[in-house]
DNA sequence: TAAATATTTAAACGAATGTCTAAATATTTA
DNA sequence: TAAATATTTAGACATTCGTTTAAATATTTA
């Protein structure tokens, strides 16, 4: 959990989440959106499969990136109690 | 944007959060949950407020915290591509 | 008004983070 | 097999972060 909410926590890996929705890229692929180097790239992207929110298949030379859901449903299952929350508010305390 | 998912970063203020699910408190309250300096705390829940996910009142000579609905309806708002790639169940409720 | 209570602000400091360049590993192609 | 391509790993470095103690601010109570 700590992990998975550290990945998301970082601007550029948000963005390569968000390019990921258009489908699954190879790390090169993906360094192209971004003004940074490789290596940094392969950092964030060593990240994000930490935080179990993307997929990593080697295709030959290739490493082909993809969204994991599991990391997402981590996160979503964090927010359900917020969402009731806001939909049955408790009463607040008066002091 | 920024600084409302680096205050979600945190797990302190993560459960800071939780906590508050329970209703509305005063700092000290919140700081009593916690085996963290008072001022540890404040910082928590000046980052917090920042990323619009707290509201904070002032009563007398205390500060009343409470769940902030905007900070987590732009999280929500963020995930929501994701929930469509992935094909998550829709909640009841819109946050 | 003085003391007690609640909370924040300030300053300091070690730890963690994000970035870079250079080097290493793995695979494909000539 | 050697060169080219794709990607990661390693090491360094400045910045940001989370924590602490001490001091400041605000409010209530005696």
């Amino acid at each position: 959990m700590e992990i998975t909410f550290k990945a998301i926590n970082d601007p550029t890996r948000r963005e390569i989440l968000v390019f990921l929705i258009g489908g699954a890229q190879n790390a090169g692929e993906i360094a192209k959106q971004f003004s940074m180097s490789k290596p940094s790239i392969s950092h964030h992207l060593d990240l994000l499969k930490q935080g179990n929110l993307i997929l990593a298949e080697k295709k030959g030379q290739y490493i082909i990136y993809s969204l994991n859901r599991s990391g997402f449903e981590l996160v979503h299952a964090w927010f359900q109690g917020f969402a009731q929350y806001f939909e049955f508010p408790k009463p607040k305390i008066r002091l």
